[in-house]
DNA sequence: CTCGGACTTGGAGTGCCCTCGAAGTCAAGC
DNA sequence: GCTTGACTTCGAGGGCACTCCAAGTCCGAG
């Protein structure tokens, strides 16, 4: 089973030009094969690929670190321990973003409880002054 | 009580440059003081709204939403709701952001696990090897 | 009075990550 | 066989959020 580029695109919710771009780089474990007029013909290996290179961008990895990340696995085996290393690292860091935005979305909740006692008092006022 | 813009800097965890960049894009409620040189004086009320500021900006608030907030609470009272609004809003995308980290940081996590069990079995291939 | 360092402005530069355009090729349906 | 639309490459362009530079001013210590 195979997929043009714009069925990779649906798939991965990238768009075709960002899975252009992607090869490109490098992010890509082997150049995608082609069909014989040149076309990109994306195996399921290709995908699942790119669902774990979208999710490493999800969590705010950089292209870079990414593409360092897709060299250690073309590079084949012997080295797990360092891209488990990587993605453990990577994985801290998400974990102290995560806590660090939640502390902050609190502060904007206490914040939104503010304005939501304000709006009701204004709303009150309002019925007050209508009747 | 009043600072130059390197102490609020410091304060804020900002640069002096972000912070006259910020003022200079509209996201300060006022023109920052100055003192009789020129030099900026930021006062607390100043840092109470950059804490604000960035926090929404750390929680991914776009520089012209922050803008637009900025312009609302400028304007004066009355458009609490409005506030109250971009706000919720704002809050409901970094729950839903968050929410979608954690699933893409569990899919990692579980590759991490492969990992482990990859690289203590080398390890175990090797404390064999070297007996 | 002089020096060093912190400040000012306006504008240019940077890094990241796409995103698009131009010009050309190709495949499938009519 | 011709059109239509999807694909190709290469390189430029764009948005965002800073980040920095140049040239000049100002303040405090010695």
């Amino acid at each position: 089973m195979s997929y043009t580029i714009a069925e990779a695109a649906v798939r991965s919710g990238l768009t075709a030009h960002t899975l252009r771009y992607y090869e490109r780089d490098g992010l890509m474990l082997s150049g995608v094969d082609r069909s014989p007029s040149g076309h990109r013909r994306y195996t399921d290996r290709d995908l699942t690929w790119i669902e774990l290179i979208t999710r490493l961008r999800a969590t705010g990895m950089p292209i870079r670190e990414v593409r360092r990340y897709a060299e250690l696995v073309r590079s084949g085996d012997g080295n797990e321990a360092e891209r488990l290393a990587l993605l453990v690292a990577h994985r801290e860091r998400v974990e102290t973003q995560l806590a660090e935005v939640t502390a902050h979305l609190r502060a904007i909740d206490h914040k939104i409880g503010i304005y939501e006692g304000k709006v009701e008092g204004a709303l009150d006022l309002e019925r007050t002054r209508s009747r």
